[in-house]
DNA sequence: GCATATGATTCGGC
DNA sequence: GCCGAATCATATGC
């Protein structure tokens, strides 16, 4: 019972003690003593002063023996648990709740992405999506493995470091978690520490380090972006089509010179004849926004520098006006032997004729610039002038554009519009022959 | 190494 | 959404 008290006393003893040392001054009597008894006052204030003396005065073995003394009394687990209440109910508890926080959007994004980019899920496999995406971007599976290894090895060397940091991480928090425990553990005894105070400690800790895994997490991802947008990159990546992708493409363009917008049934077409996989290669959209891509460009650098493109021009037309020629042989030895009778009866004896009035366009006057038949232009005009002439005579074939009509000049218009827009544009190519796809009517 | 060619992207107009 | 124009970035040829 007098234990009890004394220990009381103390306590209330030292707090009065450090108000007063710290307010520099004494504070004034708890029970209206105001004033009216100054001796007291200066009295509790020299037993105070005399007290704290007596404590430095102290060896280190009598406080340490004291210290025993009070972490050993029986009433010492209880005033602490009153404490360690006291405390749980005011601040603590407070804080306490508003640390709950829900988990961090952008943590789970890096995580989702670490995973998606095989950095932090199973090793097995891992990145061999991004791998073979890369593969795949880069044209070809044979013709990319150096870089496609490069890429897995440069992967691995990411995970790698990122696993070894965040091993680190994980340890270093680990041991400092324990520590602090101990450390609170040990200051339990001396000051009342509940479990939750513990506990709570335990959680900024976490949230220190996590939040340093979090930049890990972060530069890691910058380093896989990195490391994507050079071996993903289309620009970086560009490679030249193939001479047959190339060829197919030019053939289709000069001949619906006068109009050389495919429609979305003529591109995929023509990209499945290019079988065009290059770039991202994930697809016919792609592919046939690499038509689209091939023909805007083929029309703009046409367009700028027509006298360049002459010869090229020339040389398709020449292409397809001997294709033709073949074509329409078979077309007359078809007519002869099926029906001779009835000219233009169904497909057998028709042939799509690949617009031949385009194929002189570029010999004749662009932009106002009139250009001089080359020798290879009046061979293919005079060949299929023959072949009209053929035609008619024999098939009874017409497509409607008359002599006038064949030679008639679809040019580029002077604001640099494309005239003539309504030749019907299909796929064939002049080396198909009849039964070609009919696509390209919007333009 | 440099010039040119070429596929892809971006941006503004319609 | 497509197109033209400008531009970028790489490929290719010399």
């Amino acid at each position: 019972m007098d234990e009890q008290a004394r220990i009381m006393q103390t306590l209330a003893g030292v707090s009065l003690a450090c108000h007063s040392v710290q307010g520099g001054m004494a504070l004034p009597p708890p029970h209206g003593h105001e004033g009216a008894d100054g001796d007291g006052r200066k009295q509790d204030i020299g037993d105070i002063l005399h007290q704290i003396m007596t404590i430095t005065d102290q060896s280190l073995d009598e406080a340490q023996a004291k210290k025993h003394g009070l972490n050993c009394h029986r009433m010492k687990p209880a005033l602490f648990s009153v404490l360690c209440e006291i405390k749980e109910k005011t601040g603590l508890s407070i804080r306490g709740a508003q640390e709950e926080d829900p988990p961090d959007p952008q943590l789970m994004r890096l995580d989702n992405m670490l995973l998606a980019e095989g950095v932090s899920g199973p090793e097995k496999g891992g990145g061999s999506a991004a791998a073979a995406a890369a593969a795949a971007a880069s044209g070809g599976a044979s013709d990319n493995s150096i870089e496609h290894s490069d890429y897995r090895a440069k992967l691995t060397q990411i995970r790698q470091i990122y696993h070894t940091e965040l091993e680190k991480y994980e340890q270093a928090c680990n041991e400092f978690t324990t520590h602090v425990m101990n450390l609170l553990r040990e200051q339990s005894r001396t000051r009342p520490i509940s479990p939750k105070e513990i506990e709570r400690m335990v959680g900024i800790i976490h949230r220190k380090f996590s939040s340093i895994q979090m930049q890990l997490k972060q530069s890691t991802c910058e380093a896989v972006m990195i490391l994507r947008s050079r071996f993903l990159d289309a620009r970086r990546k560009r490679r030249n089509f193939s001479k047959q992708a190339t060829e197919i493409l030019n053939e289709y363009f000069y001949s619906h010179l006068s109009n050389p917008y495919p429609s979305e049934e003529a591109k995929e077409e023509l990209a499945k004849k290019c079988s065009i996989t290059v770039s991202q290669g994930m697809g016919n959209r792609i592919t046939v926004s690499q038509v689209s891509n091939w023909f805007g460009n083929k029309r703009i650098r046409y367009k700028k520098n027509i006298g360049k493109f002459q010869e090229e021009a020339n040389l398709y037309a020449a292409k397809t006006a001997v294709t033709a020629t073949h074509a329409v042989a078979a077309a007359i030895q078809n007519s002869q032997t099926n029906s001779p009778t009835t000219p233009n009866s169904g497909s057998t004896g028709s042939f799509n004729l690949p617009n031949s009035g385009d194929m002189f366009m570029s010999m004749q006057s662009l932009n106002g610039d009139s250009y001089q038949g080359s020798q290879v232009g009046a061979n293919v005009q005079s060949q299929v002038d023959t072949l009209r002439h053929v035609i008619n005579q024999t098939a009874g074939y017409s497509d409607g554009l008359g002599a006038n009509s064949l030679y008639s000049p679809h040019s580029l218009n002077t604001n640099g519009g494309w005239q003539d827009a309504t030749t019907p544009s299909s796929v064939t190519s002049p080396t198909e022959g009849p039964g070609s796809v009919h696509s390209d009517t919007s333009n």
